[in-house]
DNA sequence: TTGATTATCTTACTGACGGTAAATACTATG
DNA sequence: CATAGTATTTACCGTCAGTAAGATAATCAA
């Protein structure tokens, strides 16, 4: 999508934008893919075809930028989880499908995940919470409510959530980049501690 | 500690030089808690009393910065959890004591944490990698040898201990900016998940 | 139709910052 | 005292985020 033909200043013919903030925001992808998460505004602007300028008119600064992105990636990672469960019956095993997912789905988009979750350092805690947060809500939900009718406190729905987006974040990075294990190996080992706990296998003084 | 009087260029009276590393990493320290993680090489330098160059030359570049802040927040952190459970007994009441202690020193070093977590772009993974493995590999031989102990499976270690660690750094960073319950509510609620699990109140059908 | 206004783009700039080369001042050695 | 070596600053380069100003086409008012 790289133009060959620079075009002149001013209005385009037909009078209406060249590209429109989705497809600004699949060429951030592509530009992502392409040269990692350091990635210039000036190259997203060269794969959209056409200048920086109107990367900051359609999506902002690349704090907004990457919030953007954190969006569609956390509604990716919500779907593919959601569809990986219908073929799964009993939780543990739905359990370890959203894992599966999660792991694949954060492979497949790597240098977008990479970008969402680094970028500015300011307020990269924020966005990074962002990202968590869209995650956790609907996560936290559930568990807030299987809680409730079960008679048990779900005060901690909000912790636990954020922990299971925390764990599966870094798991997933260490995967990618170290790890030569199948994600259903590594999703097993994870669905475990979050299944059954370290207490599982009883009181043993060893367990820091 | 900001010099008033500018220095003349050339080797310092005396010979030697005017900071070492160490104050040098500790300079990086105190203005990284005064300007946020986004802090400027020029302003660490100026915060030891020296020049840019000068950074360079006793710690070399940012992400050499980075790695080496990183090895000290994570000598803390296992200094301070090896502290805590010296006073308890029983390993579920270790656990939350290692939690707490890691709320509450990622809290005090909140910035640094940032700083550490973030920086530039392009290693951010490797960076965080390396924060993650240092606290995490200490966790993972335990825990191997652990469950090796007890006749289980001690290949889940190594994924166990990255999912820890990035269960407490995403969980601080929640409780850090969003989260006004006191650190020992929030580490009994996660000393609950990794110690009996999701499944520890039976089979139900809204685990996700 | 035509002039004014508005919308959309590019060019060109600014400011900040990471990193480095070159110049400067002191020390050490023979 | 001269020459080599060391530790520092100054001055610079290249890159990049973000913005202001100018160019061109559409649209609207008369």
């Amino acid at each position: 999508m790289t133009d060959r033909a620079p075009r002149r200043p001013g209005r385009p013919t037909g009078g209406k934008h060249l590209v429109n903030r989705e497809r600004m925001l699949d060429a951030a992808e592509i530009a992502i893919r392409r040269e990692g998460a350091g990635v210039s505004i000036d190259a997203i602007a060269r794969e959209a075809g056409v200048t920086k300028p109107i990367v900051y008119a359609q999506v902002g600064k690349r704090t907004d930028l990457s919030d953007a992105l954190a969006q569609r990636l956390a509604d990716r990672l919500l779907e593919v989880a959601t569809a990986a469960i219908k073929k799964r019956r009993t939780p543990r095993t739905r359990l370890v499908a959203i894992i599966v997912s999660n792991l694949e789905t954060l492979a497949a988009h790597r240098e977008l995940f990479l970008f969402v979750t680094s970028g500015a350092s300011q307020d990269m805690s924020q966005r990074t919470l962002y990202l968590a947060s869209q995650s956790a809500k609907p996560l936290a939900e559930q568990t807030a409510a299987a809680r409730s009718a079960q008679g048990l406190d779900p005060s901690v729905a909000v912790t636990w959530s954020y922990a299971i987006v925390g764990m599966l974040n870094m798991v997933s990075l260490w995967w990618l980049n170290e790890s030569a294990e199948p994600a259903e190996v590594v999703a097993e080992h994870l669905a475990e501690l979050l299944w059954s706990g370290l207490g599982a296998a009883g009181p043993t003084e060893s367990t820091q």
